[in-house]
DNA sequence: TAATTTTTTTGACCTAAGTCAATTCTTTTT
DNA sequence: AAAAAGAATTGACTTAGGTCAAAAAAATTA
């Protein structure tokens, strides 16, 4: 992908429109990457100043602690921004972030950023609602993880995709046992959670397929 | 307080120094805020617009549900703004803001904002930079809440007081019962895991004081 | 398509932390 | 200082979900 595209399909997305100045303004600060699955963008706690928009592909943004247990904090899907608290932060990353699928990403150097954010006062204003939007993410997984139990976070969850689809029939976006560490659980416990809610006739599943028979 | 006193603790205190014209810009969209300890500033899910600088008191954020369990999501100290993310949802509180002290706050209004942010390009460096630092210590709670248990969740979270004032003994910023909610757990289990941590060596306790013994 | 690897499910067992109730200790109010 | 209210602790019991191991199913690769 040449970059003036990967620009052009960022400014439509995260500007809600082209704006020519600040494409070609971008030109110089930002750089197309393209990583295959399995692949790292960056590891927790290294140095950088790349923030990066998901052009396509999947993304898992997670954290592990001393004895390799995993704490998943989002998966970036395709017209997101990640790693923008680099804007800021110009610095260490706060999260390790693997490609769950080839990916092709747009990166940012934040240090050469600050001139856009004053010159162009609507990118300043996107990206304080960009990074809002990432604090009510976090504070609802916060008030779930503390206040309802497994299924009640997993419904939350499909409930939210069923919504964004239209549709009571979804399909897992990440292999279960990721959705499961996702939610704060095990694997184990998460299969054990769907089985019984299968048995209780609120969901019907094939694979990673899902339909939400009850309403709760 | 006068509100042009409060205008400028808020510019020094949020942008670092004085700025005289940016300050007079604040005049008309600003309030100084006075509430009494258990009164409150805003209610989860209540239409809003104003962001809030507190000047002086202690201020709990938290969510409740339906059976009134509460999870903490941050206590606010003096010098830090709060519901900063209605600078973009012009729209509804994530949470429930209480006063644990009297306090006083400067509101802004973040419906006329946006002429601050574009004509000051300086404010919306800093406001991005605090949106950063929330997230930073959201993710930071979601790692230790799936990650570790109540006593290495308390250990960071005093270690980190502990740090900030460069002492091994601290004082609890908040009764017992609010700190075990904010750490996810109920007062009980926090009452117990104080009591073993007593029992094994690492802390000593009288009151809301506590002392270091053993850096783990 | 067979072989290999990865993911998911199931089983048996365990434990950290929740619940509810009763005390004790502390703070506030009268 | 006494009374009342609020906070913290302790006890007894329960439980959601963790752990470890093995089997089954699905997805990759040869």
């Amino acid at each position: 992908m040449k970059k003036i595209d990967a620009i052009r399909i960022f400014c439509n997305t995260f500007l809600g429109g082209i704006d020519e100045e600040l494409c070609s303004m971008m030109e110089t600060v930002t750089a197309v990457i393209t990583k295959k699955k399995g692949e790292i963008f960056f590891i927790e706690g290294e140095h950088g100043s790349n923030v990066f928009f998901l052009i396509s592909g999947l993304i898992k943004l997670y954290k592990t602690n001393d004895e390799g247990k995993e704490a998943i904090i989002h998966f970036v899907k395709s017209g997101e921004i990640f790693a923008e608290i680099l804007f800021f932060l110009q610095n260490r990353y706060p999260v390790t972030s693997v490609a769950l699928e080839d990916c092709i990403a747009l990166s940012i150097d934040s240090k050469k950023i600050e001139e856009l954010i004053s010159k162009k006062s609507k990118f300043a204003m996107k990206l304080i609602g960009a990074l809002s939007k990432r604090i009510k993410y976090l504070i609802n997984m916060l008030e779930n993880l503390t206040l309802s139990d497994l299924s009640t976070r997993f419904l939350n969850y499909i409930k939210t995709l069923a919504e964004q689809k239209k549709s009571d029939e979804i399909v897992l976006p990440v292999k279960k046992g990721d959705l499961a560490i996702l939610l704060g659980a095990t694997p184990e416990a998460f299969s054990r959670m769907l089985k019984k809610l299968k048995d209780d006739g609120i969901i019907e599943m094939e694979g990673r397929k899902i339909k939400l028979l009850k309403m709760i």
